[in-house]
RNA sequence: GCCGAGGUGACAGAGCGGCUAUGUGGCGGACUGCAGAUCCGCAUAAGUGGGUUCAACUCCCGCCCUCGGCUCCA
């Protein structure tokens, strides 16, 4: 199997570090409010990733944060004027439904920032002792990217690059540190945690960190999440962890590209941005929704259109109407082809995925061969077989009903 | 300034060095009391200039154009 590791920009041949085992962390929400339809691009992305792996035979451990603790969050707590956890519990259970919804494997763990506070605060004092961090005057606790021997080498950025962009402003600061701990503030409002460094908050990199050190060890053989994330997120987060243990944070980056809305980046003031629950609302099914996802390679933006959405409806539609058609099967002969063209199918969509996941020829084959047979007398034996062939495949699409 | 993606028929969107992608929409037909659903058939293609080749939408080079990222972000 092949993937595209975002370090090398290359596809590498997938072998993790233990036999038969993969360690995966993803970069999971922030619940400060719902999801919306591009946060589930990437989600669907990781679960296909992981149910292919899973096929394979590997057992994949998979870890996912929970971002309970940032600007975001405290923000909507303020204007609503409840406590911290009254959001953060409330949309928890929303991302939880949606994931129910889009038909996405849970994940081992659900580690939550706000339970790790301690962990975080422990880092960031061994980060000082090993003075790959340093502590502010107002007391910020900082990163400092310059004891980093490779900082930049996942998202191939140099610190000099924007150094240009941003001496044309007033506010350059470089080296671009990055902050491990804030101290308490008052637009924080009652949001602080007193610890050994003084009252205050977690910065977001330490997170990923911390708890992919607690419950996958030094090093794992996954991280993913967004585009988006590969700079600063990532990069910080494995410099952190790097300069920790001395080892490789992850092998592999995967990281998925993002979903436009006609065209255009989705955004709250030109009313494009929408949640799961939005498209839902509209009445189409969520297996539309997921095949939709599913159909365009991670690595290309996905257009998402209403008119894709109805055409991904029919899809869905001609699968189920098939199925139905199956169990009143009870034609007298078997077919004479459908034996290579199981075998041709599994084939092609197993080459299709070992691919870096490629999703369009596993899809075409697959809807092709519903096509095929759709208008065929099929025998009670064949319907089985049938049968018993998409459900092994939709074990990896997740696109059936139940 | 730096890094990256892409230009395929009306639209969306794949694969492939030679063989109809496919879907939506359109057109013609079948079926149906009408509609819908379904089925059969038809049309429309590869930004631009060169190169490699017996053969290029597919490989190589130049040009044009579009788009994304560069410490809020999946």
């Amino acid at each position: 199997m092949k993937l595209h590791n975002t370090r090398s920009r290359k596809k590498e041949s997938f072998v993790p570090m233990k036999k038969g085992q993969v360690l995966m962390y993803t970069c999971g929400p922030t619940v400060h409010d719902y999801a919306h339809i591009g946060n589930f691009r990437t989600f669907v992305f990781q679960d296909l990733l992981k149910r292919w792996l899973s096929r394979d035979g590997y057992k994949v451990k998979h870890v996912m944060n929970i971002t309970d603790v940032d600007e975001r969050t405290i923000e909507r707590a303020k204007r609503k004027k409840v406590r911290l956890a009254d959001v953060t519990e409330a949309y928890e259970k929303a991302f939880f439904d949606d994931l129910d919804a889009l038909n996405i494997n849970r994940a081992n763990v659900y580690p939550r920032a706000s339970e790790h506070i301690g962990e975080m605060v422990e880092l960031s004092e061994k980060l000082i002792e090993k003075d790959s961090a340093f502590v502010e005057k107002d007391g910020s606790i900082y990163f400092d990217i310059t004891k980093s021997h490779n900082y930049g080498s996942l998202s191939g950025k140099r610190p000099r690059d924007n150094l240009r962009r941003k001496t044309k402003r007033e506010d350059y600061d470089e080296p671009a540190h990055f902050v491990l701990w804030k101290p308490r503030d008052e637009m924080d409002g009652m949001i602080y945690w007193k610890t050994s460094l003084g009252e205050g908050r977690p910065g977001w990199h330490s997170e990923c960190a911390t708890m992919a050190l607690k419950y996958l060890g030094d090093s794992m053989d996954i991280h993913s999440g967004g585009v988006d994330l590969v700079f600063p997120h990532h990069e910080n987060g494995k410099a952190i962890s790097e300069a920790l243990t001395g080892k490789e944070f992850s092998k592999y980056y995967l990281h998925a590209e993002h979903l436009i809305i006609d065209g255009q980046k989705m955004s709250k003031t030109l009313r494009n941005h929408f949640t799961l629950r939005d498209i839902l609302k509209k009445g189409c099914s969520p297996a539309a929704v997921r095949l939709i996802l599913l159909g365009t390679h991670y690595r290309k933006k996905l257009n998402f259109t209403f008119k894709k959405l109805d055409a991904s409806e029919k899809k869905i539609k001609r699968l189920e109407s098939f199925i139905k058609m199956l169990s009143g099967a009870n034609a007298k002969k078997n077919s004479k082809t459908l034996e290579g063209d199981v075998l041709k199918l599994k084939r092609d969509f197993e080459d299709s995925l070992n691919n870096d996941l490629n999703p369009a020829p596993a899809l075409r084959a697959f809807f092709a061969f519903i096509d095929k047979y759709k208008n065929k007398d099929i025998s009670q034996k064949d319907a089985k077989r049938i049968l018993k062939t998409l459900k092994e495949l939709d074990s990896v699409l997740g696109i059936m009903r139940a």
